[in-house]
DNA sequence: GATGAATGAGTGTTCATTCAT
DNA sequence: GATGAATGAACACTCATTCAT
């Protein structure tokens, strides 16, 4: 494979509650309820207006009931940024896989984020937040992306396929890329997906700023 | 001029007070360390962490005086980033119009982006945050700088010197570039410029990614 | 009976939290506590004067606090208004139950509300500032206590006890008279009670603008 | 004449600047124009929502102009009631006037009383909130007009035109029933005069509770 | 005589967090 | 294990008043 999330993805750990005690069956449903909850109204109401109020109601459990499985607001943002990092990774690897030649699968990573995207769009509005409710989650998220690019690249370049070049800089310009490109076209115009057009020239230019060669079956 | 903001920068209106009237110089320059201390304030704070209190203690006056100068906390941040933008495309239009080849132009006005960066990491801080504070804002805000990147684009794909394609799509995947790259190795490693093997890379990627020609003297 | 309020008083709803929850008995104590402090407050300081802060203070509670059962000052003190309300029509149809002839229920009523207003200054206070703070509550609680008189107007004039007329006027100007003798004879003086002949000779006046005839038993 | 305001009415005196100073003809306008304004907002915002910005504006002065004939909103408040109680006390004195009966001279002071009251529905809403903001103001207002009645009364039960009684009770009593029928049927309503067969009826009311006797030309 | 910039205490309201039940 | 009542510091914003020009 040659671009595309290639770290495996790290399991989550089991959650425990604020006291460190495991949890039983049902605190393992509440924290769920809790978390769904907490990702749906940061999307929609941002850092702020998302109260702890409005997540305990939206997750259908007392105000009280948070602080036995979250030490505070700041804690549950840190983890759903790092949920959805998990996931979006792991769409992005499962889209890659899908190609069978190169090209599709540099390709299939992108599409899978874009639908990602469509289909999170909480994913954009909480990063594009956690700038100030929680820098390290976020430095974190950017990090593990571009790195999920490098092995590929590094692969890639091995074999001639691409130019040679500093895989960190053009995994942090793909997402750059991605990253935009999804905010313009997907998020703001409220689109299922990407239009065609624009998505195959997208991957033409990033295929010639690669220095990519033709298509060929890819055997990695 | 290939790349590069083209479009004429506007003027700054002269601003007045809340009631419409016209400011003394005194009143001129209250409003002034108003914008400067919000400026600062919404960079280091955040959007709802930079109260109204802080903004006014850095700027030296009583909270009342705020309102005389702006209706609300979102009008001075609205205007935050229209000034900006303002100023971050006059940085680009500069860097743009001090190259004499072709890609000395090109380059100028993306290191102008980063120089600008650098030396007001305000600008990302507070543009991340419009996401939610301000989305109007920050649609205008991307918009007008991609908006800016297109007629130069439109000239070069005229003149044959670089493949044609959707200039509105390329502005925003060389904002997109610039504004991930800037957070990357300029704000995150606080650093004063951006390392030269990065953006002499990142150049070359665009420039293969545009399918530019090789370099002639600009008679434009 | 003639002369009174002969409206069926509604009971009270039982009271909710602002998240439409019923109380717990503790609730209802703090929400209760709520009340009579803001009765009291806004008696003696008027609307705009009774501020939140002092209301939670005489009520012995957090600022906070207030707003788990108010959503509004404004709330509270339309609430106040028609419970004052229902509390004076209350007194006025006991009042009125008391005499056996016909002009001591008439005459029963008025003395309730003169007894109530010397009681419960608050009363006036609060109803005569409504007017700018809740033009609704106010216009409810008048018209509910005029209205109040009409079916005893009714019934008299059906008897032949006093003489034809408009019956909603007749009840506006017994208010007009309570409230303003009320206001000069109780409030102005502090009084426990307004001196016998006052009274005597206030209803001597309305019992001739009524044209009501001389005193029978009362067999209604 | 028998019923009306018959104590003379008291002239303005010639008013200052704050510094006691006399005041030349262009402070003299100025101090007009913020007491109109002054008399308008109190009316339509209320004693607390009229702020002093709102009342400079409406009279087109400076802020800091107020301050120059004003100590205090308290104070222009205080002379706002006492100027608007000089003019309905003129108005009903020179309804009363009109009349060439006796009882044409009653109704005149009570007719002229809504047409006051309708082309100023200012008075009301002003006299009403006074209760907190001017106590003092307030009760020599209602003082005032209750006073007015005395004389006439005691003249019209001198000839026996008129039931002997406490004439200082019954003009506290025609003032509440011309008070609340003007809120009722002129203010409530938005109308420019009060029905006629109400009128009428609240003439007629008044005429019984009085004990007048039929009609003879007045030559008081 | 008039201005209007500046003040700062005050307002109603919100919300993360604690804790007794 | 879960609740929900209570807290109190914080917020954006208002406004009567002062005073240098």
């Amino acid at each position: 494979m040659s671009i595309g999330q290639t770290t495996p993805i790290d399991r989550d750990v089991d959650p425990v509650g604020v006291d460190g005690q495991a949890l039983s069956t049902r605190g393992l449903r509440t924290r769920r309820k809790l978390m769904d909850a907490a990702v749906e109204t940061f999307a929609e109401e941002g850092w702020h207006d998302a109260s702890i109020v409005k997540i305990t109601e939206a997750a259908g459990v007392a105000q009280g009931t948070f602080y036995r499985y979250f030490p505070s607001k700041q804690a549950i943002f840190d983890e759903v940024v790092v949920d959805l990092n998990r996931r979006v990774r792991q769409a992005m690897s499962e889209g890659a896989a899908t190609g069978t030649t190169r090209s599709e699968k540099e390709e299939g990573g992108f599409r899978a984020f874009f639908e990602f995207t469509a289909r999170h769009p909480a994913l954009y509005r909480i990063i594009r937040q956690a700038e100030f409710a929680s820098p390290a989650a976020l430095h974190l998220h950017y990090d593990r992306i571009a790195t999920g690019y490098v092995d590929g690249l590094n692969e890639a370049m091995d074999r001639g396929d691409i130019l040679r070049g500093n895989p960190e800089l053009i995994g942090w310009m793909l997402m750059g890329i991605g990253e935009i490109v999804g905010m313009r076209w997907v998020l703001w115009n409220d689109a299922r997906e990407i239009p065609t057009e624009v998505f195959d020239e997208m991957i033409a230019f990033i295929r010639r700023g690669l220095g990519a060669t033709d298509d060929v079956p890819d055997t990695t």
